[in-house]
DNA sequence: TGTTAGCACTCTACCTCGATGAGTGCTAAC
DNA sequence: GTTAGCACTCATCGAGGTAGAGTGCTAACA
């Protein structure tokens, strides 16, 4: 049995509908619905064929149809219509980008929270990954009595500062000096490169400043080689899950909010296999929890280097045509802000 | 009619039974379950009694009793035996607490999520409350070509970085200089107290390095002045509302997680009216959304100042006993290790 | 006067049962 | 190949009926 273009345009029908009702849909309602030029009689006959080839399924007898995981498939892969944005919500996009925003932990903020207010749905956004960064530069600067502010630039640009405990009050040059020491020995090292022999050559050039060096070894151990906390994923709208008919179901919340908690599994969701969009629908999914759930993801870019992703999470009813206009759109967006800023 | 010691008796066994059962209960369950030494029919009419004391109530005719907000409120103030935590827990939160922790920021993100582990409720914690903040010192240091990194100490002791533009390139020396006016013009000063005067001579000093003085200005604002970012609910444990059978409804989980999304009013929620512990039971909540819960709260310090309050929510219905002695013990912890840790 | 046993009454939760209606598959006619 | 018709299926919904827990009241008892 092969798709032809009235099996085609019957399973567009149950998609679109299904996606607008949330409700099995039948032979009859399609033919008063959607006008095919054929009566419900053959459009039973061809929802039979249809299901014969896995694109549609009953919830149990007599009810009618909807989409399975494959219907959705082929429906995102050869049926649906390519949708642009509109006037509104670019308008809303354009608003927003146009906001100052200084940090990229804003942009990825910001991005969420718009995510999951234009699609109604749940937005993921994963952060750059600071991974294992190398030194650039470090610097220190007076603070308390006893106490210093080590500024720490990374090879990538990134800078942190903490404070350190230094014992005893250095002067100023004394600092500078040994911010050069480290300067000159560690530039371009991640911290696993940082040979024994290494730190005993810094040892032996500042004899006396001991203190403070194991203090900022151990800082930029905890920085270069610690967990990378701004890898995190940042939920928003999970809320509105809750407003999806197929989860009107407390049980199913809590086992999907469970997953929302812990991030693990939502940054390998996330972290693309590929460039560029991803759809995943229901059970192509490796997170059982997610298997009612479809994933439209993509990746967005600094200077032309992919440093992170942003997804929309809904149930596998979703308007995946509007979905992934916002998506598309939106990581556009944010590649332009994202390089236009940080030149 | 007066509470006697029967009737207290009585109070503490339904209340305790309710936090316990969350079923309503009889007069003859109360009779087989307690041993008080008299008949159902006689603990009826003690019931009739706190019923029209309000202190009791009846969820409908011929069901059993559950306590009031009224009847929660004596037995907090009382009728409750003072707990003190187990030995797990304390084991719990000693081992937690040796866990070397370096920045506030966590502190206050592993105090929420050890307190909503203990209490299978949620917890809300409240940072400090960065406010405006005056000037201390601030710093430049050389990044990329045209951009210089500018660190700011404020007078209370916060350090904060931020990249600034400074169009052409400027020597370490007219960096340091630049830094040296602002830090003798502006130390101790809050945002809006910089005049138009201060500026002038800033600008009068420094003739060549407008664009940076401008920048850096900008920024300053926007730091010193700017929302206080810092002072933001952090919650835990949301999902343990979904385990309270009170919240098997899915209206009564939207509207509560809505507030929760909303941090204005829980800010003011666990703003404390005063120093120390806070029970604030189901109606007598400012919020309507949470006239079916309860918040125990108390605030913590560094160094002898009240800086911000930690809290727990849940139904009204809940072990006081236990949720207050957890409160208390990790505000003063809390406290503790930031005193002991900041010196 | 306080306590208790007994009893009629109330009300919810739960189950069953039948009606309803949407939808299907099959067959036969067009 | 298409359509009309029909018997059949199954979820949903409301009605009715029952069980159980609990109450208030009354009368007896210490």
């Amino acid at each position: 049995m092969q798709m032809d273009e009235r099996k085609r345009k019957i399973l567009r029908a149950i998609v679109q509908d299904y996606i607008a009702t949330a409700e099995p849909i039948g032979s009859r309602t399609i033919a008063r619905k959607f006008d095919l030029g054929v009566s419900s009689a053959t459009i039973r006959n061809e929802m039979a064929d249809l299901e014969e080839l896995g694109f549609i399924e009953q919830p149990y007898t007599s009810a009618g149809r909807i989409p399975s995981d494959a219907g959705y498939r082929y429906f995102v892969d050869c049926l649906m219509d390519p949708q642009e944005l509109n006037a509104e919500e670019m308008e809303i996009i354009e608003r927003e980008s146009s906001k100052r925003i200084n940090e990229l932990q804003e942009v990825i903020a910001h991005t969420g929270k718009l995510l999951s207010e234009l699609t109604n749905l749940t937005s993921l956004v994963l952060g750059p990954h600071k991974g294992k960064s190398t030194f650039g530069k470090m610097h220190f600067l007076p603070y308390q009595p006893g106490q210093v502010i080590m500024v720490i630039v990374k090879e990538n640009g990134a800078v942190e500062n903490h404070i350190l405990d230094v014992g005893e009050n250095l002067s100023a040059e004394e600092l500078q000096h040994v911010a050069e020491v480290f300067n000159q020995k560690m530039r371009g090292y991640s911290i696993s490169q940082v040979k024994r022999s290494m730190l005993h050559e810094i040892y032996s050039e500042l004899s006396r400043q001991r203190l403070l060096i194991d203090n900022a070894m151990d800082m930029l151990r905890a920085i270069l080689d610690g967990k990378e906390e701004d890898e995190r994923i940042h939920l928003g709208g999970t809320l509105n899950m809750l407003n999806q008919p197929e989860f009107k179901d407390l049980a199913k919340v809590k086992t999907l909010f469970k997953v929302f908690e812990d991030n693990e599994p939502l940054k390998k969701l996330l972290t693309p296999r590929q460039e560029g969009l991803n759809v995943t629908i229901g059970g192509e999914n490796t997170l059982k929890e997610f298997r009612d759930c479809s994933l439209i993801s993509a990746t967005y870019k600094v200077n032309g280097l992919t440093i992170g992703a942003v997804g929309v999470l809904g149930p596998t009813r979703m308007d995946y045509a509007k979905v992934i206009a916002i998506v598309d759109f939106m990581t556009r967006s944010m590649t332009e802000i994202l390089t236009r800023h940080r030149r």
